[in-house]
DNA sequence: TATGTTTTCCGAAACGTTTCGGGCAGTCCG
DNA sequence: CGGACTGCCCGAAACGTTTCGGAAAACATA
């Protein structure tokens, strides 16, 4: 591989030069830059990362590091992260290093290592708790990093996220203002950061609307279609008061509660009116559904260009009030709510 | 992050000999390595890699490039090779990058700038085609690389790959032994390395006995259920000669078979016998099938294991007698087969 | 002519590690 | 007692890059 070293003796120029040259610093010559540019293309010159790496303290590459869980290559969800991000960490001429942990491994020690050793520059973090370690064994160790999501008291890391509780006040509301009094919600585990959000803005609707806050119309639980299913039969076999209306937390959830109350002879809307947020996975369209399905609409394929842009920019050192981005959603009414 | 020097200085040592300590090196008093990596591990040091890469030439990383097609979301295979091999490496103190390429973009650019720049130690090739390009440059460029197959007339590189000539032999054998003369063979995408190969095999035992070599019932294709439906359909449809047996590249054809061969009133294996490759992949058991299907199997989860091992190998520079494996397979007799 | 100001360049140090060549005791052998 | 060997250690160089502090030359200003 050619280096400075011997782009420099064929131009009889010094290493710093042709550094500053290529670098794009100021004191070069405008002739002389060219001159070093085209003889580097021509030796087909790449920088060594580590030796910029060394010094600099940038190597260009960032990480994502996930849990290995059951039934991963399954996930498709999972999949989309990683495509999304390698994508566009790729388009901006950085590397993107997936490790995946051992299934029960703590992260932290990986982390600690991945630090230790410094080959990465800063880290993407998805799916963060409510209360993340992650987030603060990063930032006591001052390496850069994103997070797909908000968690915690002080927020004060670049992030990106969606109105989480404004869209459930929003999903929640329609259905009150359309005279619905009791309303489930199958929100998804407890213990991720977005859901206690989004509770608090079903809540806070509950309220404001005039309905009823009933606690074991709430339900946690993993968002697929088993658990739209059962969360749904379950929800109306009991002796407890039964809901109306039903909000789930995507559009997964909101097949298996379709099916759960064809199961029972229910009939939406006719019956219980259903919404949904719908994360726009591939495979799984809300218009699609019989009857189409209302939702608070904000596809997830646009969350790895800002996490791309704001980790970039941490990295760089941009101002924290740059790197803290929210993304829009938007309401789209179909078919699967009545009027009470 | 604790260097060298720090340690050395705490211990009042040289740099030299803390490096030769930390390394298991020869010439060190034993007492001397103790209390060595002793404040070491208390300092909580760990060698930089970009350092280390810099002077040994090794970063303890590796990398598998991929091509970012449609549908990649949905590939469990795909998925299955990620989480394997990141798994493997990670258990061997090597960090695992995946890149991943845009849709149509150009592989070897790719692996150009990975190695100038000097970051990984080595690559995983998946999926090589019958004329790898991808193998020609990296052993051009003198990276190591192990293959998960073997492609091309000169194998003079490591890698891992199953007797996938002798399996389609075994599987075509095993129709003909039982008087089956007009065996079709749905093969994956001609160009792919393995698909050639299983072709010969199958060929192979056709004459061997005394079948016909019927080339309208060699069919190539995507591996999937939908194309096992299709051709299913086609080879019982035209005025041309029908099968009596179907061997398929893998059991996601094979359930696609089974679909199609049910649609057109067919029973398996009174009218048409079905045998294919089990690669166990997770969620399609082929004991599970109706009548349950009689395979050769070998699990592509045992190939992580002796892929990371032989490119662990190569970058420590092992002889490549070491770093060529195959992998075993075996042939499961069940209810698919019926004999003429 | 003396003094500044630009423009363009360069040497040397630094990043953290590995490794080559050597050095200094102490011990063993003849 | 001289030479060879062994055990333990160290200084210095090297990897390829960036960057700091200057410096030579050319030109403008007073």
């Amino acid at each position: 591989m050619a280096t400075l070293k011997d782009i420099a003796r064929a131009l009889d120029l010094s290493i710093t030069q042709v550094s500053r040259a290529l670098n794009d610093h100021s004191d070069v010559n405008e002739e002389t830059r060219l001159r070093v540019k085209a003889t580097a293309r021509a030796m087909n010159y790449h920088p060594n990362a580590s030796a910029r790496k060394l010094v600099s303290g940038r190597s260009g590459m960032v990480g994502l590091v996930v849990p290995q869980y059951r039934n991963i290559g399954q996930d498709r969800l999972f999949m989309e992260v990683v495509a999304g991000l390698s994508t566009q960490f790729s388009g901006r001429g950085m590397q993107f290093v997936l490790h995946m942990m051992a299934e029960h491994e703590n992260a932290l020690p990986v982390y600690q290592k991945l630090i230790g050793t410094a080959m990465l520059d800063g880290f993407v973090l998805i799916d963060p708790m409510e209360q993340d370690l992650r987030i603060d064994f990063l930032r006591q160790a001052g390496v850069s990093f994103v997070v797909h999501g908000r968690s915690g008291k002080t927020v004060d890391y670049p992030y990106f996220d969606i109105e989480n509780e404004q869209l459930a006040y929003d999903l929640t509301a329609h259905l009150t203002q359309r005279g619905h009094r009791r309303i489930a919600f199958l929100n998804g585990r407890a213990d991720k950061s977005y859901v206690t959000v989004r509770k608090r803005g079903y809540t806070r609707a509950l309220r404001d609307g005039g309905a009823d806050v009933l606690p074991h119309l709430h339900l946690n639980g993993e968002m697929d279609e088993a658990h739209g299913l059962t969360d749904t039969i379950r929800l109306f076999s009991g002796e407890a008061v039964r809901p109306t209306a039903i909000v789930c937390g995507n559009v997964r959830l909101a097949r298996g509660v379709y099916q759960g109350l064809a199961a029972l002879g229910l009939s939406v809307p006719g019956d219980v009116s259903v919404v949904a947020h719908d994360d726009e996975l591939p495979a799984l369209r809300a218009s699609a559904f019989f009857p189409s399905l209302t939702v608070t609409k904000s596809p997830l394929r646009d969350s790895w260009e800002p996490l791309a842009d704001c980790l970039a920019g941490a990295i760089e050192g941009k101002p924290l009030g740059t790197l803290q981005r929210v993304g829009s959603y938007s309401f789209i009414e179909r078919n699967s709510v009545a009027t009470l």
